[in-house]
DNA sequence: CGTCATATGTTGCTTAAACGACAAACGATG
DNA sequence: CATCGTTTGTCGTTTAAGCAACATATGACG
């Protein structure tokens, strides 16, 4: 029943048993509760399966760990947060790298420094975890835009262009939460700053 | 899968698959929601089943039609509710009497003439129903009450008293709450106006 | 009246979840 | 160091939930 996260992929077209959806549902939100009561360390396997009122096997059937049950949230999460602001056909436009940089900077920016100097230094850490998922969604997303490209746009490394892009994104929207800015800029404000950059290349400012 | 109203009882005392216990919370939230949605008869088994990610086939593995869910709930919530103020042992005395009463009337009050005159007339159908129930709940725990009387203080005929003592009980907040007065009496004050007149009877009035 | 659509129950088979038990890793405590 | 309690994964068996298909109602509309 364990899933590898490209069978997981794959599964999410195909249709899946109700039951799964379901029970994935609960422990997200179980998982959600109790990190609102306590911290990530502090949680357990068992904790989660509980408050789901799932059996804690079946959590070991679905996620190799808690870690595993977090990833699956932030990617989950951020992927239907992008795909509601993408009405249009998905692909490699400014238009929608723009819109993904905006999704993610609200992303972001929405559960990054919520306890910031109040909690402990550690219950950042999940935070962190969390938020260095959506880095791997965006390079997914991104990858699989440009192997949709029109054949007489194919580029040489797909992989190469998908890991600056999904870099510079995720790491201009992290650097801006993470560091506690006393007037937090909008997220379309940082996405009109990053692509220019992004687009035209840092090449002309080279000596 | 089917199970009877005493069957369910049982049932509710031996440990049970939480699968049941969850599917059932699933299938009280679904009709929650859909009765702040739309009216009781407009609301299909189909509807239910959908908003509690459960299949329709299941649900008649638990309720007969969507009456007996809505029964179910009125059952479930009521009792809940007055264990938790009966905190000490349950048994028929004027304390226990008097909570019963008070819960009754704080249940009823709590979702009669939510929409009396706004709404069409035949949405407070379900809440007459519902209300119903509750009649029969209190008949149910006043017998068992009764029936666990220590052996000198064996009655008669436990199911008249119970029958006499519920409908009073749920007549007279019924009656209270259904007639939409303008100031509506605490349920504290409902119970002893109701309770001296129920454990003296009216014998002294007769002529 | 017929018929078309929808809702109701029911059934046999498939599949995911519950359970208990297990070995192993870990951390605290003596 | 040894030991205890807890958490972690895993496995085989049992059981409840999903599903598709079916035979009825029920009800609106031409």
């Amino acid at each position: 029943m364990l899933q590898t996260e490209v069978q997981d992929v794959i599964q999410a077209e195909a249709k899946r048993d109700p039951r799964i959806t379901r029970t994935r549902r609960l422990l997200q939100n179980a998982l959600t509760e109790l990190l609102s009561e306590k911290n990530f360390p502090d949680i357990t396997v068992g904790d989660i399966a509980d408050r789901a009122t799932v059996n804690r096997a079946t959590f070991y059937a679905h996620f190799e760990d808690k870690y595993a049950l977090l990833k699956y949230m932030a990617q989950e999460r951020f992927e239907s947060a992008l795909s509601a602001k993408i009405e249009r056909a998905p692909g490699f436009t400014l238009a929608n790298l723009r819109l993904l940089a905006v999704t993610a900077y609200e992303f972001l920016g929405g559960f990054m420094g919520h306890c910031a100097p109040s909690g402990p230094p550690s219950s950042n850490d999940h935070e962190a975890i969390f938020a260095m998922h959506i880095q791997t969604c965006i390079y997914e997303i991104v990858l699989a835009w440009i192997r949709a490209l029109p054949p007489h746009k194919r580029v040489e490394s797909p992989e190469v262009i998908a890991k600056v892009t999904s870099w510079v994104i995720f790491g201009f929207g992290f650097q801006a939460n993470e560091t506690r800015q006393p007037k937090r800029l909008p997220p379309e404000t940082l996405a009109d700053q990053m692509l220019p950059v992004l687009t035209a290349g840092i090449g002309a400012l080279l000596a």
